[in-house]
DNA sequence: AGGGGGACCTGTGCGC
DNA sequence: TGCGCACAGGTCCCCC
């Protein structure tokens, strides 16, 4: 599910429900996500309060007070529930009430916080690529203290010393989370394709105009994705159950064989293997 | 140091 | 209908 866009669409789903409130229980399913629970993992988070919930590139960060952090990332298939207070009885943490229609506890759901207002937060990941961990202070965090840049906030003259002497292809480059922080395959795809950029072409080789293009076409497609509640693929991004819609407005991603959208453009979609991960993109505009 | 491939997992969709 | 394989929004780790 989650790309930037995504988890920002998640960010902005939950804070609303979590600012502000206490955790009062916490349940693991004690299964091993991509990182082990952290020691002492529930009796850090019971009693604390969330102070604010922010993002830092596909990262979640809940600051609570006596100033730690909760971190968590999605993972590739990570997904939260907010099951708000019904004032319905609920039984052992077996079955969670969303509204008037149940919701049955799954095999992956892998951490439940339950919040002083009697909101309950249930966390979901089949693939059980996501992880949570604690930490005082994020930035320094091994996972986040390398990131690059904020899409939103990136320049050209920052993506160009980025890129420079880079001798791999682009599309590669910009999947790098310490060349820009946040992007994914979809969103590179869609750059790319925006910027008419070939994703073979060398990343360290672009030149002025193309890394302006490149740059404006990034804060576009990411300021357009969050704009549309990001992407929903095969799992729910939001945490009310509404889908995303900005699947609907890729141009190359998931496109292969169907026509170029470009108007003057009569070229046909490709997909092919870069770095193991698949790569859409029109060979006929894309240069 | 950059870049490629494998590893970590489960689910889904497709061809046979 | 069933089976096997390819593939999926991420990122770490090892090796060249």
């Amino acid at each position: 599910m989650p790309e930037l866009p995504e988890v920002e669409t998640v960010r902005r789903g939950l804070a609303p429900h979590v600012t502000g409130r206490r955790i009062v229980a916490v349940r693991t399913s004690g299964q091993r996500l991509r990182l082990p629970w952290p020691e002492g993992f529930g009796q850090a988070l019971s009693g604390a309060r969330i102070e604010r919930l922010e993002r830092r590139a596909k990262y979640l960060l809940w600051r609570l007070d006596g100033g730690r952090c909760m971190i968590s990332h999605l993972g590739m298939s990570g997904r939260f529930t907010v099951l708000p207070p019904t004032g319905a009885a609920h039984g052992l943490g077996e079955f969670y009430f969303h509204g008037a229609a149940g919701r049955q506890a799954g095999p992956h759901d892998h951490l439940r916080l339950d919040l002083d207002d009697g909101t309950r937060l249930v966390y979901t990941d089949p693939r059980r690529f996501g992880f949570f961990d604690l930490c005082a202070d994020p930035a320094a965090h091994p996972m986040l203290a390398k990131l690059g840049p904020e899409p939103a906030a990136v320049t050209a003259a920052q993506l160009a010393a980025r890129l420079m002497g880079r001798r791999g292809p682009v599309k590669t480059a910009l999947l790098d989370q310490a060349v820009i922080a946040g992007l994914g395959n979809i969103y590179v795809c869609e750059a790319l394709f925006r910027a008419r950029i070939s994703p073979k072409r060398r990343a360290g080789a672009l030149g002025l105009k193309r890394t302006a293009r490149l740059v404006a076409a990034i804060h576009e497609v990411i300021a357009e994705a969050i704009a549309a509640g990001g992407s929903t693929l095969r799992d729910h991004a939001r945490v009310d159950g509404e889908a995303g819609a900005f699947q609907q407005r890729f141009a190359v991603y998931d496109r292969a064989g169907r026509p170029c959208v470009r108007a003057a453009c009569d070229g046909v979609v490709r997909r092919f293997t870069q770095a193991g991960r698949g790569t859409f993109h029109c060979p006929r505009c894309q240069r």
